[in-house]
DNA sequence: GATCTCGTACGATGGTCATCGAAGAAGTCC
DNA sequence: GGACTTCTTCGATGACCATCGTACGAGATC
């Protein structure tokens, strides 16, 4: 189970108090299976994550999203999403940031995110589906 | 569940005894949902099949296929494929063709496919690895 | 330090899935 | 018709997975 620390770069608006302690594990880029990234991508609530994550173009908190779902799933997809390697996160004071690995993916896999990033647009177009679900009551 | 009968096309050197009775159920092409197309990819054995059949352009049998499992699995990856929207089958005798369903998945998911099958093949060329899973013994 | 927010961990649950083996159905060939 | 090939169907099984609720941990704020 050799896994990186996660160094690497993105450490410029970071500030001091965050990745204090907490370290998440994540995939090293030569570790990232094609077959778990399109696991990952198939579940329709982390493809719409993702789809989020990508649009805004930024890193999120997990509570900015409004999944359908309790804390502990949302939890559970964050983490499928990271251990698969399709995402980043890291703490920044008690919130969790989270951002799409879109270099990774684009040098493992070129032009893949964007092709499906490109056909979870058209089919929610198609579909007349934003990928948000509607709110009961 | 309006599903189409599979006629088009694809009549040119084909038997009369061929597809007489049997049909086999297909999703439409408006049908296809990309969360199920990425779940039918994302299995190694599913996506070994859709590797080789893409390499051969060509429409193969299921015996065809040299897969680590027995009959029956293969059968139900097969299906995962048909009713996921992926491959296209169809009976000639006893056998059963299978074909990549490009021409819906280009139209729906422009990219998608040829992305996921250089992802493949980039992954297998950089874990020296084939796809093919060797023989034990 | 008390409290609040944000996220984690654990156990449970119901569902899906990949796999097998055995028995059967459909077509072909002698 | 009988044997052979090809694929299916059924039941079973063990694994994984999405989901929840509750309890907890780590920072921030007052």
């Amino acid at each position: 189970m050799v896994i990186e620390e996660v160094p690497r770069r993105r450490a410029d608006a970071v500030t001091e108090t965050a990745a204090t302690g907490r370290a998440l594990p994540h995939p090293d880029r030569e570790h990232i299976r094609l077959e778990s990234v399109l696991h990952a991508l198939s579940d329709p609530m982390r493809l719409q994550i993702v789809r989020e994550l990508a649009a805004k173009e930024a890193e999120l908190t997990c509570s900015q999203f409004d999944l359908p779902v309790t804390k502990s799933t949302t939890t559970h997809h964050f983490r499928v999403l990271r251990e698969s390697g399709v995402v980043r996160q890291v703490y920044r004071g008690t919130a969790k940031m989270n951002g799409l690995r879109r270099d990774d993916l684009e040098s493992l896999f070129p032009g893949l995110l964007d092709s499906v990033l490109a056909a979870a647009d058209r089919q929610a177009a198609r579909l007349g589906d934003t990928g948000r679900v509607p709110a009961d009551g």
